[in-house]
DNA sequence: AATCAAACATTGTCGGACAATACGACAATA
DNA sequence: TATTGTCGTATTGTCCGACAATGTTTGATT
């Protein structure tokens, strides 16, 4: 009896030419042969250069724009390489955790490591003018105790100026997206006066802690916050192992 | 003397057709009014139901596929709604990290801190299955110690299942990008005979700890780890303080 | 009923067209 | 000289239509 081979093979996939395209403009970026800040040709010249239809070079340069590889400054035709920051990345995580149905724990956990971590960086790096920023943003917060919204966007602005500090731009990729789908959840917190006080505490340790510069402490404090953040969502009758949903323009 | 307004206005943001569409597509799927799975109709019907030309949509289309929240199966036509998973997010970042030229010891810090949590999380939740093949990626080290470039990979496989035994999906979207981005620049750090020695008493370590199930021993391990990987890195002469590159398909 | 082939539908790519608009140059004006 | 007005050009955004390649469905056949 003849034996048939065992046909390991893997399913044949043919590129698309858009699909190609992309690919190609991707690595000249990522490999520094097209430089952040440099700017590429028409389309049309793009589209002889690579051979194909200019219909086909645009899906091409859709995907890259999307990725944040490519942009067009707001009021220009000219398409620049971009180098892809915080936002960029949030949009992308922001879909998945939503889409994952990902639970406030989720989030929660690991903002309670990585908000501690940016806070023992941030305190032998913060710069004078980051302190002041933080000073003025706690400031701000004291004159606004009675506006729990408020509160909620001060203190979410005031954790991204510790994480800008810590001079690690992966930690701030990381939680950027994870800080704003969770934080705006805890409006409802605020809501509950000893909230808003705590928060003041806080925040106030915390930045004495950065002045001093001591990154136990800083990071000890920053812990305690985040820890007190699931308290308070707790304590307001909120259930953490929901999956966070989506707040977007409805 | 005539003073100037002040012009407090914003720049004019004509939106394009093909954004639209896309930002309304992507409000219906993150909103759940499209759930992940589904299927959506051709494009002429799409096209025609937002009343734009069909290469509009297609335009359209493609940033969302870049995105990850639409996707096609290999090989079909139909369009799914799709969840991104690690995989999407981590090319983003990845590109966000490399471009950025963000340092070695930006990743690093950045892992020394999620690791951890990610093994600490793992120590209560890890199921069977997964020690097991914690258990079967441990041998196989053992087996290889004389190949540094697949004790790398081992490690990296190791790793990654411990950050999915930690049920936390938010932990592994964040990990994972930075792994894949550090360990392989460790291949020239396993070069030296005691590194894979060290290597294997920590995973060795570690799954103890978490078969016993102790959070905190699965935390302390984990951090020696990797604060071990950059004490190798240090001792092969390497420069922790250089920015990553790209080790994509030249 | 299962198999295979033809008909159909959809996608990928292309060629071209046209209005809207950003860009650059040059003249007019203060 | 510096600003403003004007205009022609280049490029983009969008559209129309077409066609080959390839999934998908249907219908005939065994």
């Amino acid at each position: 009896m003849i034996k048939t081979v065992a046909l390991n093979v893997a399913p044949v996939r043919t590129e698309r030419a858009f699909q190609v395209v992309a690919t190609a403009i991707e690595g000249k970026i990522l490999s520094g042969q097209w430089p952040v800040g440099s700017a590429l040709p028409g389309e049309i010249a793009l589209a002889k250069a690579f051979g194909v239809h200019r219909s086909t070079m645009r899906e091409a340069i859709r995907g890259l724009e999307q990725e944040g590889l490519l942009q067009r400054p707001p009021g220009s035709k000219q398409l620049l390489v971009n180098a892809p920051e915080g936002s960029h990345v949030a949009s992308r995580m922001t879909a998945a955790i939503v889409l994952q149905e990902a639970t406030f724990r989720e989030l929660w956990e690991t903002l309670l490591f990585l908000e501690p971590a940016a806070a023992e960086a941030a305190a032998s790096r913060a710069t004078d003018s980051e302190l002041t920023e933080l000073e003025e943003n706690l400031e701000a917060s004291r004159g606004l105790l009675g506006d729990p919204n408020a509160l909620v966007i001060l203190d979410m602005e005031f954790l991204a100026i510790i994480a800008r500090a810590s001079r690690n731009r992966v930690l701030q990729l990381c939680r950027a997206p994870i800080g704003q789908l969770l934080y705006p959840a805890f409006m409802p917190v605020m809501q509950r006066p000893p909230a808003g006080k705590r928060l003041l505490e806080a925040h106030q340790a915390l930045l004495k802690a950065l002045k001093a510069r001591n990154p136990d402490e800083a990071r000890t404090w920053m812990y305690r916050h985040v820890v007190d953040f699931r308290h308070g969502y707790e304590a307001a009758g909120l259930d953490i192992d929901k999956p966070v949903g989506w707040l977007g323009k409805p």
